[in-house]
DNA sequence: CACTTATATTAGCCATGGCTAACCATTGTA
DNA sequence: TACAATGGTTAGCCATGGCTAATATAAGTG
């Protein structure tokens, strides 16, 4: 239907959405020009998947959110995919979805929800949208705004930077790790945390990328 | 590393090779203009993926041949894959395979031949080049040349027409299937054939189609 | 050999989606 | 309030890969 770089816009401008994005942050966020950025501004517009005021921003219509929403679906589909079936790591992941996400028809797409038992969360814990778009409202919370000695249970990691993945797994932190901050630095916002008995330094940079919730959730 | 389109000339290319593909030939196997076929032509040659004589045609260079392998590799895996693990019919597999050909990176490619323990033949029976281009010698005949009232193994079916694969498929016909011809018609060339105890009328244009290798194989 | 037909090429148009350079708007700070 | 910095847009270029129309070549026929 839609070409892959208007796909990967409209992945882009959900994202850094829903607020009116700005061409230099949409730009920056797929690695282009700001003039080419605005052209495809004008373009998504043309087609009504965004509205677009100028020297201030565009925003996705309902359509074009719509239409994110499904390549959100076939990415984090494809992810969960790539790691339990061909059993790739979480650091691999993020950049073949990237691609494949534009090859999925939507009778694939279908296939594999249902070859993987319509899972809702990828690997890294992202949140699957549904066929239709939907998307249960988010309750995570940044490790670096959470309280100390508490019992957290890791909920999301970040999905595009593989060296950041790759330190979190050797250091046994992905989705489910429970831990525990034992104290925060007051300078740099680091964490000291305690997994299992092992102690960890989280750096404040890592620790607002990582989500977490509070343990006993059933 | 090539485009899209790049890669589908190169694979038309080879199956209609190795002699000098006409542009016509070529412009008609991907439903483009000539003048679309004669343009792409010169710039494959430019990139010195094929030899190209004016007016004669043009015919694929070692590298060409080694690229459009490549891709008829990662087509049949995908076929393979798709049917073997998603469990899609030997009808639907062949368009989602001549998509997702393009966006399977060289490590995927791997993960899946290893998780499919590197086939050699794809769910319609092609084989499937190996990870640098190897292609064992076919020996394959079509059902249409072959002898009568010796029992025959179906080897191959066509891969691309949904109609008659699903017309194969709903008369037992396809890889591994055991025929015996009775009869040849002696004006249209269609065959009467047994399959177990059941007779079928197969079409020439059908059994042209088919190919089959002589039983006690091993 | 002349002429028709099929095939091939060229010329020139278009949409897409990149780019740089130049210019315009908004905003925060002096 | 003036004006620099930042952000946004426009103009104009390029490559890719389609298209049609016009022209050129090759092959077969009388
Ligand atoms: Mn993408
Ligand atoms: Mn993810
Ligand atoms: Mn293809
Ligand atoms: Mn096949």
């Amino acid at each position: 239907m839609y070409s892959v770089a208007v796909e990967d816009y409209l992945k882009s401008l959900w994202k850094l959405g829903p607020n009116n994005v700005g061409t230099k942050q949409l730009a920056d966020n797929l690695r282009v020009s700001k003039a080419s950025a605005t052209k495809m501004i004008l373009r998504l517009a043309e087609k009504e998947l965004v509205d677009h005021i100028p020297y201030k921003g565009a925003s996705l219509t309902k359509k074009g959110e719509l239409e994110a929403l499904s390549i959100v679906r076939k990415h984090r589909l494809l992810e969960t995919f790539l790691s339990q079936t061909l059993g790739l790591g979480r650091e691999e992941i993020h950049d073949e979805a990237e691609i494949l996400e534009h090859a999925l028809s939507k009778n694939l797409e279908m296939a594999i929800a249902d070859y993987l038992g319509n899972p809702t969360r990828d690997p890294h814990g992202h949140p699957i949208p549904g066929p239709n778009g939907e998307l249960y409202n988010e309750t995570d919370l940044p490790l670096c705004d959470s309280p100390i000695n508490m019992s957290l249970i890791v909920m999301q990691v970040p999905d595009d930077d593989p060296s950041i993945l790759s330190w979190l797994e050797n250091n046994g932190i992905h989705p489910g790790t429970i831990l525990k901050i034992i104290s925060r630095d007051k300078f740099d916002g680091g964490l000291n945390v305690k997994i299992g008995e092992v102690k960890k330094r989280i750096s404040s940079s890592i620790a607002s990328l990582v989500k977490i919730s509070f343990e006993v959730e059933n």
